[in-house]
DNA sequence: CTCGAATGTGGACATCGTACACAAGGGGTG
DNA sequence: CACCCCTTGTGTACGATGTCCACATTCGAG
């Protein structure tokens, strides 16, 4: 086993073979349905069929493995923000698809905020640091982590003479306000709870004040 | 001594006298200082010269004293908030006041972000609700939350014919998205420990963004 | 004055993070 | 192939926390 999933069975070898990865695995297991303060390093170990203290072999301490899981709930985030692209339609002109692709970086933000809060408060609980964040563990399949997924898309808003040049930096801080502003409203502020489709049109809104403030 | 805040000398009552406002307090600080996480049941007990189970006699659990401790950093949100439309020079005509009065309720969130990142983190750690937020007990001097305080603020704008009618509806939650969004960004996210006047231009434009784009 | 409801105390327990000493065993060197 | 050592997992232990239960003290209504 060692590589199968399962916490169940106790483990027949004496090394587990990728308890790093286990632990990561456990950890994010937990976020999902508790978020950060739910990912116990305990709870981890005996998920992953080992005593508390093997985990000091690969984390310096708890809040060292939650970083690790924060860094892992980036990479979903980035996941899902590129799979909102890849889905879009084919575009008409250029213009049109660099705006598609913009809108389509919040929208898959929000979708994943909604989908996954436990992940997304995960991800984002005070990471050391989102923009560089180690851009290999937070990244997505497509080798981006979300901040540089909306950096190229706003790159791409300028090339295509959608949005002047000169309001080009710092843009993405104020893109990025807006929508993790309302992806905190959504999930644990006053419109928690809101319908689904309800939660997306307020998204909608929140992108039209974007374009038009930028 | 009963009244007074210290938490050094024993009490000579065996009543407190004023435990839940105490405890309440003594959150108070510790959330300043470590934010919501900091707020723990034993260390606001001690600090009020009393058993740890006496906190049962006012809260339900420790969740509940944490909420309350919320409300009360709410407060201070909202009386920061007033406090910047009160140091507001005098317009020189309605619409320039209700204009600087709407900036006044972002910037003012702003700064309370930055000069109490402890309590700003509390007042908004997954608050039941922030809207009708208990509200007295979130409410500032003037006795509005500072969701209260942005609609009024909208309302101005409205009147004074900065912002047209059909715009008003939901006009908080892109504001408040924003401004909220830009708050974390600067408290835990990548423009943490961006210099004060950086980050207040930065706050600037964020606004700037928000009257455009609203 | 008396007695009950409100408030604080004491002791106990499970769980958590983590430190320290020890065991197991896999891989490089001879 | 044998040996030794470094990595990885185990065992035991400690202090801290939230919370439960039974008991003590005191205030205030009758």
């Amino acid at each position: 086993m060692a590589s199968t999933g399962n916490g169940k069975s106790k483990r027949d070898t004496y090394r587990h073979g990728d308890l790093r990865n286990a632990l990561i695995e456990a950890g994010l297991e937990l976020a999902r349905q508790g978020g950060p303060e739910a990912v116990v390093l305990r709870a981890a170990t005996r998920q992953a069929g080992v005593v508390p203290n093997a985990a000091y072999r690969h984390f310096a301490d708890r809040g060292a493995l939650l970083h690790a899981v924060s860094q892992a709930a980036m990479a979903h985030v980035a996941h899902t923000m590129e799979a909102e692209q890849a889905a879009l339609p084919p575009a008409e002109d250029p213009a049109a698809g660099a705006r598609a692709r913009f809108r389509a970086v919040g929208t898959g933000y929000l979708r994943f905020a909604q989908e996954e809060p436990g992940l997304f408060r995960t991800a984002f609980h005070v990471p050391g640091d989102m923009t560089h964040a180690a851009a290999d563990t937070a990244a997505g399949p497509g080798g981006k982590t979300p901040f540089e997924l909306l950096g190229t898309a706003l790159d791409g808003l300028v090339e295509n003479g959608l949005l002047p040049e000169d309001r080009r930096p710092g843009a993405e801080f104020l893109a990025w306000s807006a929508v993790h502003g309302l992806a905190v409203l959504l999930i644990d502020g006053p419109l928690r709870g809101l319908h689904p489709t309800q939660a997306h049109d307020a998204g909608q809104h929140v992108i039209d004040m974007i374009e038009r403030g930028i």
